[in-house]
DNA sequence: GTACGTAGTACCCAAAAGGATACTGTAAAA
DNA sequence: TTTTACAGTATCCTTTTGGGTACTACGTAC
């Protein structure tokens, strides 16, 4: 339909970092994103990358991706049945996005040892703050 | 407690987008974050910026962000009560992630003229696709 | 003396998200 | 002949999230 590019965005309930963030949403997509930014899988390949995932989960996940144009789903008429997931052009341009979340996530999150539990780097951020002035 | 900063991030459940993505999620914190990395703002200032946003919503937000010591809550024993939210230093941390989340928002999200709806720029990513090739 | 602005809480409810489990059909491998 | 791998569905249930409304206290302005 080539709309006018006209940035509506602005008068989004919210701002272009929400509207981002609710096609990020769901609690696998960005690992699903990420994975799949190094190249194409198929479905149980992904599943096992997501060793947590359930099947239902990560074909939910999948169709909304696909549903909102960021990655492409390929059936192979064989059998077994073959399926792979793949970036749409458009989703690759996410990657930049991706790498920042990343690259916060390296250098600010981490796992108790214990469990599962998250924790950010808040004793002071010490060798962080350095960056802070980069 | 001094943490060596071992990337034990490498065993949460997800990947580090993930681990970001946890404490961006929630219906207003992409917005607030925007909004506090402009400056400081007092509670219904926020409030104001944010015209959907209900009292309650918008208070269980800024306690959870400040429970993740991304945002600083600051009450001035006054009366009427004086109560101002900033960025922590490590919250100026995610400048870089938000600054992402926003541009590609502006780039590819559009409003559809009607209503609420979001609507990704998928007519073939005309334009955009030069970014691609950069 | 009533209303207003400030920064919230408390309580209840609806909707959405996520999870557990079981089931499908085909072909090749063991 | 039973099992395995593949890529899912279907059904049900629990948890989480978000929203609506009413209420609070205090001081000032009208």
């Amino acid at each position: 339909m080539s709309l006018p590019r006209a940035k509506l965005v602005k008068n989004f309930p919210g701002c272009p970092v929400e509207a981002t963030l609710t096609y990020l949403d769901g609690k696998w997509k960005g690992v699903i994103l990420f994975h799949l930014m190094e190249g194409t899988l198929r479905f149980n390949e992904l599943r096992r990358k997501l060793p947590a995932v359930t099947q239902r989960m990560l074909t939910k996940q999948l169709r909304e991706l696909e549903e909102s144009g960021l990655v492409s789903r390929t059936v192979y008429p064989v059998v077994p049945p073959r399926v792979e997931y793949a970036m749409t052009p458009l989703g690759m341009t996410l990657k930049p996005v991706i790498q920042a979340l990343a690259a916060w996530g390296d250098d600010y999150v981490f796992c108790s040892p214990e469990g599962r539990e998250l924790r950010l780097a808040s004793d002071g951020l010490r060798a962080p703050v350095a960056a802070l002035k980069a």
